[in-house]
RNA sequence: GCGUCUGUAGCUCAGUGGAUAGAGCAAUGGCCUCCGGAGCCAUGUGCGGAGGUUCGAUUCCUCUCAGACGCACCA
């Protein structure tokens, strides 16, 4: 359905015309002096350059006619002040109708504007073999979200998780478990036959193997020359190590779904680097056939400065002297793997912001070489960094990169613990209903930043029940589901007939108004790709929900059509405010 | 050195070419015959600095200061 501010411009349009004026000056914007007005129009002081008429009276020009058109009952106040604003509230019927509308109509009348687009979100970006950390959390985050929003717009979403699955580390993860298990078949060069079904370690052991062939590399150069060496076989097919391979993968992705499971964010595709690598040949004959690439300091590159560039951009690399492919070559090669395989028409990289300059290579590259058609958009939402109280990237006590399994654990344990000091329940309902809290103080603390700033963590004030907070959300919900659960014991369910009714109050009627911004904020929420601005939405519809809470007696109300109006109201509310959390990627308890 | 981004209240963050720049936390003072007080109401402080464009700039441009990040063979 049309959204608010487009049926008010629509409804002041003719009065434009009729008074000579072009009706593209019919822009309305929320007011920003709610003491004065709901919205307004400034179009009359734009006009008046154009006219070359004082503001003011272009503006009564136009509050004159509406006053006397057949649109006027929708208003309840349309003015012209000084120096030329035209302040405008609408009658409370006419939002108790739009609203009425809005409750009958699937997602709550939103349309869906992506219907016949398919777009490739990368996100994740986790590294097989690697655990998880919280360098890893913002791209899950934002990008199940941008995910979430996209698909419920009717965009074909497809997100993928982008593994690292073909550096070093694999070669690091052979050799540290030649030193550690050498009988095992794979190393010996006279076997024959088939290799063990059965993953030669666990998934505990691979964790421990990583982190110390990491660091044994740093102090042995010969440990990280037959790593390299490794990696080099198995890039090239050697079949005992790709064997290993497989296993590293089965282990360590079981784990990955695990880990991104209990944060609520899923992928379409498991897709990796690896998957790339049967086009990288391909890739580079064509770049070079084509012209584009060529032989700098022993290395193939691609220039890609553009005019209008503040600066010279370095060229990208696409092989590197000793032959090897690179990070640009493997994601060239997964951009021919999804036009062969999905068409996109966007794509949406969510990566660190540090990774700019690569995408900026990447994306020129690709439209360059026509790999993907000029008019499809390409997308960086880049983040920031998530910083510790200091200011500095986040760390544990120790110093060290903090697991995404142990900040979690934290997190839930002190939502826990504030559970249990308020309230008895059941140790398993408060263990269940703080997971459920957790993940949203953590998700609702990061996305109502701006995706690419950095930010910093505070933990107690992300757990907090009050302020702008996941919990305080949750904590409406709950409030809500509360009244509305004792209402259908008294009263049951509500009649198929149940309208709202205008607004009794000024509380009633700017949770009205606030809950019409729902068809405004999703779209743009996606457009921009800004959850943080759903996040705003749904804080100020909590706020302006709890005032008129507070200042209505909803299940005292002696009126029956008034109260059936209320609670049709507060469903409404919950509703929308379920459906955004769901797009932000976490969901509410029923008590807490 | 060059480039990109950031700078808004004591702290954490929103925001817009337009009227008086907003929230939360923290501080202080109120509100329970009341559907969940994890709430509501009230009080105080600010656009890093200097120019410019504009009728009007916190927003756009230039310079400057401060911080983060990046600058070809890591991913």
């Amino acid at each position: 359905m049309k959204k608010i501010l487009d049926c008010i411009a629509d409804a002041i349009k003719p009065a434009f015309t009729a008074s000579g004026y072009d009706d593209s000056f019919a822009k309305i914007t929320l007011s920003n002096r709610p003491d004065l007005c709901e919205y307004q129009c400034n179009g009359a002081m734009a006009a008046a350059k154009t006219y070359k008429k004082k503001p003011i009276d272009i503006a009564k020009d136009v509050a004159d006619y509406v006053s006397h058109s057949q649109n006027k009952d929708m208003f309840s106040e349309i003015t012209a002040v000084m120096p030329g604003f035209i302040n405008i509230r609408l009658n409370p019927e006419y939002v108790a109708k739009y609203l009425n509308s809005m409750e009958q109509e699937p997602k709550y009348g939103l349309e869906e504007s992506g219907k016949g687009e398919t777009v490739i979100v990368d996100y994740g970006g986790a590294n097989v073999a690697k655990p998880l950390h919280v360098g890893h959390l913002r791209s899950a985050i934002i990008g199940e979200s941008i995910k979430r929003m996209g698909r419920f717009l009717g965009y074909d979403m497809i997100g993928d998780v982008h593994l690292g699955d073909w550096g070093l580390q694999m070669g690091l993860i052979i050799e540290e478990l030649r030193d550690r298990k050498p009988d095992l078949p794979y190393f010996d060069e006279d076997h024959r036959g088939a290799y063990p079904a059965e993953p030669p370690f666990t998934i505990g052991e691979l964790e421990d193997i990583y982190p110390a062939a990491s660091a044994k590399s740093k102090e042995d150069e010969g440990f990280k020359a037959r790593a390299q060496e490794a990696t080099f076989r198995l890039q090239n097919g050697y079949g005992p190590f790709r064997a290993i391979w497989r296993h590293i993968m089965d282990v360590s992705l079981a784990d990955l779904r695990k880990n991104y499971g209990n944060l609520g964010v899923t992928f379409d595709l498991w897709k990796g680097e690896s998957d790339a690598q049967e086009y990288i040949p391909g890739l580079i004959e064509d770049l070079q056939e084509k012209g584009l690439a060529y032989e700098s300091q022993g290395a193939l590159v691609v220039d890609i400065a553009q005019e209008g560039d503040s600066k010279e951009l370095p060229p990208c690399i696409i092989r590197k002297s000793d032959g090897a492919a690179l990070y640009a070559t493997s994601d060239l090669g997964t951009i021919l793997d999804r036009e062969k395989a999905y068409e996109p028409s966007r794509y949406i990289y969510i990566t660190d912001k540090r990774q700019e300059l690569h995408f900026i290579q990447v994306f020129r590259v690709a439209k360059k070489a026509g790999y993907v058609k000029e008019d499809t958009p390409m997308v960086h939402l880049m983040f920031g960094t998530m910083n510790g109280k200091d200011g500095k990237p986040f760390k544990t006590r120790e110093g060290g990169v903090m697991r995404l399994e142990e900040l979690m654990a934290q997190i839930n344990g002190a939502v826990y613990e504030r559970i249990m000091e308020n309230r008895t329940v059941s140790d398993e309902e408060a263990r269940k209903t703080a997971g459920i809290i957790g993940l949203a103080a953590l998700k609702y603390g990061d996305l109502s930043n701006q995706a690419s700033k950095d930010y910093i963590f505070d933990m107690d004030r992300f757990i907090s029940f009050e302020g702008n907070t996941g919990p305080y959300i949750l904590y409406t919900i709950v409030r809500i589901k509360s009244i509305l659960a004792k209402y259908s014991e008294t009263a049951g369910e509500l009649g198929p007939d149940v309208k709202i009714l205008g607004a009794a109050s000024e509380t009633e009627k700017n949770l009205m108004l606030q809950i019409t911004k729902y068809h405004e904020v999703i779209p743009a929420g996606f457009k921009e790709t800004a959850p943080h601005k759903i996040c705003q939405f749904i804080y100020e519809l909590s706020d302006v929900f709890n005032k008129f809470y507070n200042s209505t007696m909803i299940l005292k109300e002696e009126n029956k059509e008034r109260q059936a109006s209320y609670i049709k109201l507060i469903r409404l509310t919950k509703g929308v405010l379920e459906t955004c959390i769901d797009l932000l990627g976490f969901e509410a308890p029923d008590r807490m």
